[in-house]
DNA sequence: GCGACTTTGTTCCTGAGTTCACAAGCGGCT
DNA sequence: AGCCGCTTGTGAACTCAGGAACAAAGTCGC
């Protein structure tokens, strides 16, 4: 295991535990948690690797490495325990501290982000709600008030909110973005159709529908052959 | 250009237009787009590839590459003309064609979706709706009746859906996702935090909020060093 | 108690994707 | 008209992720 990375955690020895991990693997080992926790509610306790990779729709191979990560605790010739597996990641993916997360923007993906169960139960309760609209302002979303978006940082800083999700208009993001990174929040969960511009240590994961069906798009057409394009710049161009 | 893979559409001469594009370029393609639509609204006609690269937050020598594959049309010493980049990337995603969408579950995300400003817009008109809930059937969301989604089938096929976009509880997702293959459906946006299985010919995108905010619970405790973990378990095991 | 079978953990390898670096090409300036 | 500087497009190195195969290890059956 040669790792010769640039270093900004070479003072500790277990880095080996939460650096290392491939990107990746990191969203894989998410849906494996899922996967496991649906498990439990089955009542079954024990998986082998093929089993959890079908489930997952990932190679096996890929399977185990990602869970040699995790400093894995499965069992030759039986599988994995589930309890220990699910306990394992959670601590890996940081999921045993809580981290509050704040909505801006109170429209429809809004409403949604702010109502989605899954949150709580997993560990990421929902603190705060902002949005421009006066009218909005103070009526409760999911038993939790909307308050001004100007009160972003100072709201933020207070209640040590720690994932910003942005649901706002493209033209309102990049200043609330700004906004949530002024109160202290170091991850951004981004559905707007922009490209945030942020500082090195605030990590942005960006969320965008439309991006998406154009991925879509594009396997149908190369599916279906090609486009009309009876255009003669393409055949004769260049 | 070295293209030995497994050619599925070898009959065709100007393949390499389509094929042989990068998983991820396709995606970065997308973006590119938005950005260069948003800069002919500011009345821009021209964009180095630096430039571009930096409001789309990439690497200029990738953005380079990923333009290479629409057959690009730059000049040399000046940079890119908007209006004929932006009509290469949509003939490349498919875009040229309207891709019609239904979706099903109408609940606040299958609201936001529905009503996503986005969509119609570039191409992707939402031609249907559908939910299971006897209260949501006839009434219209966003100009749309809502129909039952046992209907689903005969409705796809008939309005010739291309993608269906998948905002059901996870319960309901892989019942839903087979209703939409019967119709004939082969690209699915699933929101439902579900694995959903499918013939080969079924291209599925998965957007899940819950990873999304576990990759960034995981980053964040990287960051902020490991979590309590006093457990020996990790320090002395293996 | 021992052997055979099952499944993990890991090593190696292949292929893809990203970045670097440079040559070719184009416009503007003198 | 010729030169200079700027920008594209691409060839090549490098890094990274994914898949196959195998040895270690533990359990179950006898």
């Amino acid at each position: 295991m040669t790792v010769h990375e640039h270093s900004r955690y070479s003072t500790r020895v277990e880095d080996l535990s939460y650096r290392a991990v491939p990107e990746a693997a990191v969203g894989r080992l998410a849906v494996y948690l899922r996967v496991l926790t649906s498990m439990i509610e089955q009542g079954v306790t024990t998986m082998s690797s093929e089993e959890l990779a079908g489930a997952a729709g990932v190679n096996s191979a890929t399977l185990r490495k990602d869970l040699s990560y995790v400093g894995s605790y499965g069992t030759r010739g039986v599988g994995y325990d589930i309890a220990r597996l699910v306990e394992h990641i959670e601590r890996l993916l940081g999921l045993t501290r809580h981290h509050s997360v704040a909505v801006v923007g109170i429209g429809n993906l809004g409403h949604a982000v702010a109502n989605y169960a899954g949150f709580p139960d997993r560990g990421f309760p929902i603190t705060a709600l902002f949005d421009l609209d006066e009218d909005l302002i103070g009526i409760p979303v999911g038993g939790l008030p909307v308050d001004h978006a100007d009160s972003i940082p100072a709201v933020c800083a207070e209640r040590e909110v720690t994932i910003g999700a942005i649901c706002t208009p493209p033209a309102a993001a990049q200043w609330v973005c700004d906004l949530l990174v002024a109160g202290g929040v170091r991850c951004i969960l981004n559905f707007a159709p922009v490209v945030l511009q942020v500082p090195d240590d605030v990590e942005v994961r960006r969320v965008d529908l439309a991006v998406e069906l154009q991925i879509l798009s594009f396997y149908q057409s190369r599916r279906c052959g090609p486009v009309v394009a009876p255009v003669n710049s393409i055949a004769v161009g260049r």
